[in-house]
DNA sequence: CATGAATGAGGATTCATTCAT
DNA sequence: TATGAATGAATCCTCATTCAT
């Protein structure tokens, strides 16, 4: 039980701004940041035009706050499910598992991200980098050097086959078909790693 | 003597339609489709506006003109590499090798390449995938499969390793410092991706 | 005692109006009607923006009222130093030696009304007109028919060298530097206007 | 004859760009800076939206043109009559009815002059102020110093006298009916700041 | 074919005003 | 009465495209 709870205007607040950047996610992930329409944006939220500038100060800002909100959520998403299996292998197993489930649950926002990711603009680029640092490190930490101290994985050198097996999730969860279903399946992905991995 | 020679004319118009196409793929690798403009593109050319719409019918039609010239030229660009190797493994290391030698070389059509492919353009997607069936025609029979028979790699599914293997290459391809240098360094996804494949 | 004492709510009234006058007249002076920011006014009168339509009906309504209270204020200012002196000549001194007073006492009034007084906007120029007939009244009447009278004006066409007169202070008043100061002194222009008018 | 006549491309381009210039100036006399209609005034040259663009860079560029032309235009306008006089006296009766003259021919002119001169845009003014430069020499060399030379006028402050005479003109200029007739007659201010000036 | 002036739909953003709380 | 979130008309500006020369 929260100590002071957020009072009902507060709270209507949180809810539009929420509302707002659920549409815009759906707007920037389908239509890319350039051809998103900000009062589309608006009407998709139920609100009008001018309201999306009392939450944001512009299209930009807009768009660097569902980076940061949705990079993290999709990192929480993948690091909660690969911290809870103890071992290398399956941590390496959930990493995929947990990522392509994540696809597979929020489409758009997976399609959100990579968009960003291999798009033009250094701005959000800039800011994508910044927030899968830490998925950089889980990767690089929690996986291949813990799988290395533990014997189970080859001596590789953890940065970069952190940067390599990141690029495999980045890379095939992008290839969906139509209803959103990745090509790959996890197994088959994870058998591909592990096999490369191992001692 | 050649059977139809061309006048002097008709070399002029394809001087300057490349001309256009040769702006045009600097414009939207920098840019993007969306922010790139028109009249830049035929500054650069050193045309005027106009002029681009005698060569095309519209920014789309030059935007699915370059994707198919630059596709195959990526294409034979490396389908000319790996071919001239006659053992699996060695076809397997040109691969990456003349792939990544590509974007260091071609920096704007690779990353034209790149951002097209994971835009959110639906046509221009297409259009991509029609261009790479070739190459993904090179990886599962004349890499894959060829491996597989003379008993070098595992009994992998071509077509789906084949995707995996393209999908490791796109990616990689695409993490390059701001000076067009990709992180990675072929030979380390060579290893990577044999150990994988190696029975 | 006074026979109908205002309540503390009609004061209250009264302060926050006031605020907002005050407040207003500062962003009119500053960046002209057209300009002006309804919501930087509440901010700066310490309110928020919606209170601004309990106290007038619109940012026209608005800046009517404040014209009305700028001009009488301005107006008592001059006439009260002016109706002190007895002598013509000392009349018209004043004038002009209380008119720069104001200007550099009140640089906001003084720039909200010339900016009025030689704008565009007909209705606005219209309440200008209304304020100022007074003032023109104390020119023409108090201090030159009065000079003329006594003997120490020629005799001129009192309302017509009224307009002058008061153009001379109204132009002059309006040539300041940033921080304020007229570049000419009342002195200068005392002695002009006289020489003039001097038998 | 001039020796280099302009293509009639050139010609066409000059001919529209002052269309464009004349539909501005009628409207940011009349609506101000801030309340022009950049549509409007595309309409009112028999132009689409977008071609004002094409000869300005921005609404502010455009206005910047019009200070300079139109104020130009004016001094040049004053000085041509003023200058014709050769005795400081019609100099500066020249001065006022070459002034006034310029009011009634081109009020739209004289309106924008006035209003940009007494508005609150610190860039404007400044512009305003440079292209005044002139004008003030006019007043302050060559009739004042000249009058005093001649000695038919007091040895008064050049400069500060200039600022003064300017000042009534621009002044008892803005004071208009709405037939754009001027209330004082230029005779009016003529005899009376000869009066002042006058040994 | 080359040109570049003209076009006008489209889009981001502003802001006076309203109104439920 | 005070608040400030919501509104949507209004506006500047962009740019792909057209077309007369």
């Amino acid at each position: 039980m929260p100590r002071y709870s957020l009072s009902e205007r507060e709270d209507a607040l949180k809810v539009t701004r929420q509302q707002l950047m659920d549409a815009a996610l759906i707007e920037f992930a389908s239509r890319g940041y350039a051809d998103a329409n900000i009062n589309q944006i608006s009407i998709a939220a139920g609100l009008a035009k001018g309201t999306i500038y009392n939450y944001f100060m512009s299209k930009q800002a807009l768009m660097l706050a569902l980076i940061e909100e949705t990079g993290i959520f999709h990192l929480d998403y993948i690091a909660g499910e690969v911290r809870k299996e103890k071992a290398p292998v399956a941590r390496l197993e959930q990493f995929y598992v947990a990522g392509f489930a994540f696809v597979e649950q929020y489409p758009s926002q997976a399609r959100f991200l990579i968009t960003t990711l291999y798009g033009t603009d250094a701005v959000f680029k800039m800011a994508m980098y910044q927030t899968y640092q830490s998925m950089f490190q889980l990767v690089s930490h929690d996986i291949i050097e813990f799988g290395i101290a533990q014997g189970v994985f080859r001596e590789v050198d953890p940065g970069r086959t952190a940067a390599l097996l990141m690029t495999i999730y980045l890379g095939t969860s992008s290839n969906v078909d139509p209803d959103g279903k990745i090509w790959l399946k996890p197994a088959e992905v994870v058998s591909f790693t592990l096999k490369a991995l191992e001692k």
